[in-house]
DNA sequence: TTTTTTATACCTAAAATCAGGTAGTAAATA
DNA sequence: TATTTACTACCTGATTTTAGGTATAAAAAA
């Protein structure tokens, strides 16, 4: 027999907390020993007591999820992180799994499949739950095209236009030509390779962008 | 000594649901008669037995929360109907007040703001959780102006204007003329008051049309 | 130090949107 | 039945975006 695996929970609403370790302490083999909901002080918490995997949340208030997973895995690389959202796009499960992440649920999975999770990770296991086994399941051509980054200016630019500003109206507002505006705008739309406003948005929120 | 309240959870993930659950098991005065993950058959189960309230989830993949508050009213109005959801916008809010929820609650808040809402909420009060009651307490302009209704036409151009079609391309994919396809999308932008499809994504987001 | 990136600015021209108008037909509503 | 709404289509003109080019100075990186 093995010993008990000990859980954290990083997430910012008590109620998703409530759920998973209601759901894992139906099992003997797993034990809840903290609980967050802010992120950070998870790093404290690693360096004094033993914990074996993590379930994060990846959208939080405070800090993003993904730079989190980054943070606990070079302090503390022997630690099992699962990521977990609502919903999910392609881009962001790799981007979690490329930053050190054992594996991806989403928030509607069920305790079979957390279980499953939970044990395979363990394992060495990368794990997903089904949902999001189909999502990476149908990779989109602009997956595979790593994003483009955009400098400083660029994103202050493109911030504005999405607030629906036009090219004038931003102009203005940062005391730079016309003309200069026209340049960015186009240096941005053909990094990100869309042709109009509404596929810059699109882009923009899927990858978040900004 | 009043007999227990009791209540229904309708969310999409298990663990919410598992979540609530467990906070409510806590008090002896709720209880929890059923859970759904599918909105629709609260409707078949309030037939046939007692149910005091609802924990409504806003977003969920079948069906739109708001329509579902909407139809739990029609049949059964003595139900109390708490709507939940992770974020949210004032419109939103509102919307679903209008039609008839007695309060809304973010998922982030706490065992107590769930206990202190349920009692209010029975007794009749409108009842937030206190992030929501930030949101509304700060209404902005264009929450006073109720949504203009767009025709099924005008959702269906709106749709693929968003998607980054351009009014040529719309014209083709729905056998329409160029210039009908221009007229639609004038009155479209005249409705929602927008100068630009970066605005017009905005609002349509922001107020969830379509 | 040399090269590259970033930020700035201008020119021209095509393409698309934005904004105002009118108008006929069919369907739904009062 | 009369009226309103929805859908369709066209005309004109102004504004804005999109797309191609060039170019210079400063800052950052190799």
């Amino acid at each position: 027999m093995q010993q008990t695996i000990k859980i954290v929970i990083i997430d910012d609403h008590p109620m998703v907390i409530e759920g998973i370790s209601a759901f894992l302490s139906k099992s003997d083999n797993f034990e809840v020993v903290a609980c967050f909901t802010n992120g950070l002080e998870v790093l404290e918490f690693a360096k004094n007591n033993p914990v074996d995997l993590i379930f994060l949340d990846v959208f939080m208030p405070a800090i993003n999820g993904i730079d989190l997973c980054k943070g606990i895995k070079q302090t503390h690389p022997e630690i099992i992180i699962l990521g977990m959202s609502s919903q999910s796009e392609r881009s962001l499960v790799m981007q979690f799994i490329q930053n050190g992440a054992s594996g991806y649920l989403l928030k509607n999975a069920s305790k079979e499949e957390f279980f499953d999770c939970i044990v395979k990770a363990i394992n060495g296991e990368i794990v997903f739950s089904n949902e999001v086994k189909q999502i990476i399941g149908k990779p989109e051509i602009s997956d595979f095209k790593k994003l483009p980054s955009l400098t400083r200016r660029e994103k202050e630019i493109l911030s504005l236009i999405i607030l629906g500003k036009n090219s004038q109206e931003i102009a203005d507002s940062l005391f730079l030509s016309f003309l200069t505006i026209q340049t960015h705008r186009r240096n941005i739309m053909t990094k990100l390779e869309v042709k109009n406003i509404a596929e810059l948005i699109n882009v923009v929120q899927k990858n978040r962008i900004l």
